[in-house]
DNA sequence: AGTACCATGAATTCTAAC
DNA sequence: GTTAGAATTCATGGTACT
């Protein structure tokens, strides 16, 4: 089959041709930030020596995110090194009584290990953030002790934060209380509850009690008629987050049906801008949800089948303008045949396939593909309809292509690629098993997708932008903004999966790219700190992009698709959390 | 009724180092 | 040849839409 697919190299991109500078001299090892020409942010000597020093490296960890020495052994003792999550959770909590207790201050390196602690950004300048803006001083100080009385209450720091920030400094105990009770709501209580009670619960995302919540207790607008549509049952946000047909969102480049007007929320309008990314297809009451938190932006539900020969149905919320946008050129093939001519010759007939369904994260297997052509290559016409349909089935189901006689076939990683809008070998090497290749480009954006909706950033910033790239995975987002022409000026990347920091990394290098990428490997330790350090760096973000984990909304998943409380997809939340300190944060840059 | 779905985990096979 | 670890194969429903 490899060979079916010399053809394919002669597909126009010609964004490559722009990217074969020589690879500087450039230490990609460290796992945590890391500056463009290498150097750790840490130090990374200091850093690295210590990592050899500490016996624990558990210990080492919570030390570089800035607790005490201290306070992270006792904490380990207490609770032993397994469960991260808690240690975190006690470390925050012991952390937010102890600034409650003197606000103006931030982290202290504990003095007994100035070396390191809290010291891992200190190469930005950061001692003057809030010496001379008393009034954020002051907010902060009541922010903190409204922070710790939601403690003492017995709250979780990180939910507590997460209210105040979304609440502002003037919301009442009484208003945060209630909204981190919802919040447990969506998050937590589900996994508790037996199956019966757990429909319930999802079915009270979007009920009249929840929706009553969001306008008087949130202070939200009423919409107009609110009253009777209250008594209305779920007509409302149905209709609201109905998935479009054809699923073109606000418009597609070859379309001609197009929205060039909406009207965002007050709350939502920016900069900073934010682009946020899931499956369409998530259970029932997950968009509600993400609405929500995202300032009640409608998402803009997307196929990918319009800019592509693969179909990829996803939700966007974002607040960027929806007029004059315009597609990377050329246009990639739409078809099947036009993206793979070589299949053509193979194609039978009765395969009516003109476009192919989601590209996932596995593949058909090699025993597959050799049942299918046992099955069907003893007729010497076309087989019977009973074959064909078994056939067709397993070909929609595992995206098989013809690449000979009676034989179908995966795609190949670099089809992927090209399909996604990638250059060719984005996830080629550096150690990566194609397996892993598979995995990455599954879980990733259809770059032309993106890059329509991000065009309208182009003359807007024409110096370029400062983007901060949460769940980056191999890159979509930078990619989508390198191939629109918008210089990247600053990027902050934040991605878990080591081999897609380096796929980032690599092509960031060989894009020979003028800004700065720094990148983190969980979004989990980037708090108000850390983004305050960065944003004082280089002056705010315009842009916040993210794509959060999937796993718990996809159809695929047999095992654990528990919705937006599950393990992975959570995550969102903290997308949620940092989108919301940004925008907090972002008008002291304006 | 038919269709699609950014998946997970156990079992199995493959690979490379010894 | 052994073996540990990595890569691959396979079985696994259910939801929410057309």
């Amino acid at each position: 089959m490899g060979g079916d697919d010399s053809g394919l190299e002669s597909d126009n991109f010609d964004w490559n041709t722009e990217d074969e500078l020589e690879i500087q001299n450039y230490n990609s090892s460290s796992s945590c930030l890391t500056l463009p020409n290498g150097d750790a942010v840490t130090g990374s000597g200091e850093a690295s020596s210590s990592a050899v020093l500490a016996n624990s490296k558990v210990l080492d960890h919570f030390v570089s995110m800035g607790f005490s020495r201290e306070m992270v052994s006792k904490v380990i003792q207490e609770y032993g090194e397994e469960n991260e999550d808690k240690l975190l959770e006690e470390l925050l909590t012991y952390k937010a009584l102890e600034s409650s207790s003197r606000p103006l201050q931030r982290i202290e390196p504990d003095p007994c290990s100035s070396e390191n602690a809290g010291s891992s950004w200190d190469d930005f300048s950061d001692t003057d953030i809030f010496s001379d803006d008393e009034e954020i001083a002051k907010t902060m100080s009541e922010n903190d002790d409204t922070l710790r009385s939601l403690v003492k209450m017995g709250y979780k720091q990180v939910e507590a934060l997460i209210a105040i920030e979304r609440l502002g400094p003037n919301a009442s105990l009484e208003e945060l209380v209630d909204f981190i009770g919802v919040a447990q709501m969506a998050k937590a209580e589900d996994a508790l509850l037996p199956p019966q009670e757990k429909l319930q619960y999802n079915d009270y995302a979007k009920s009249n009690k929840r929706r009553l919540y969001d306008y008087e207790v949130l202070g939200r607008k009423k919409p107009r008629g609110c009253e009777k549509k209250i008594l209305n049952e779920d007509d409302e946000d149905a209709e609201a987050l109905h998935l479009p047909n054809p699923m073109i969102g606000f418009g597609v480049p070859t379309e001609s049906s197009f929205i060039t007007h909406r009207r965002l929320p007050e709350d939502a309008i920016g900069p900073p801008y934010f682009y946020y990314e899931n499956v369409a297809l998530a259970p029932k009451g997950v968009w509600q949800t993400i609405s929500r938190f995202l300032y009640d932006v409608e998402p803009e539900f997307v196929d990918s089948k319009f800019f592509c020969a693969a179909a990829r149905k996803r939700g966007y919320i974002h607040n960027l303008p929806i007029q004059n946008r315009f597609p990377l050129l050329p246009l990639p093939p739409r078809t099947i045949h036009e993206a793979f001519p070589l299949t053509k010759k193979w194609w039978p007939s009765w395969d009516i396939r003109t476009k192919l369904n989601c590209l996932q994260t596995c593949i058909g297997s090699a025993k597959l593909t050799e049942r299918i052509r046992k099955a069907v290559e003893i007729y010497d016409e076309d087989p019977p309809e009973s074959v064909q349909k078994y056939v067709l089935h397993q070909c929609r189901k595992w995206n098989l292509v013809w690449v000979g006689r009676n034989k179908v076939a995966p795609l190949e990683p670099d089809e992927v690629e090209t399909l996604l809008g990638f250059p060719r070998n984005h996830t080629r090497g550096g150690g990566i098993s194609r397996t892993d290749r598979y995995k990455s480009l599954g879980n990733s954006f259809q770059v032309d997708t993106v890059a329509y909706h991000l065009s309208v950033l182009k003359e807007m910033y024409p110096n370029g932008i400062n983007l901060l790239s949460l769940f980056s995975g191999i890159g979509g987002a930078e990619v989508a903004l390198h191939r629109l022409g918008i210089p990247l000026k600053n990027v902050v990347s934040v991605e878990k999966s080591e081999v897609n920091r380096n796929i980032v990394r690599s092509w960031w290098e060989q894009t020979n790219q003028k800004g700065n990428l720094y990148d983190m490997d969980d979004v989990r330790e980037l708090d108000g700190d850390r983004l305050e350090q960065l944003m004082s760096t280089f002056g705010g973000f315009d842009l916040i992009v993210g794509g959060s984990p999937c796993n718990n909304l996809a159809g695929s998943n047999r095992v654990s698709r528990d919705g937006l409380e599950g393990k992975e997809s959570s995550l969102f939340f903290d997308y949620f959390r940092i989108l919301d300190l940004v925008k907090n944060m972002s008008a002291k840059y304006r």
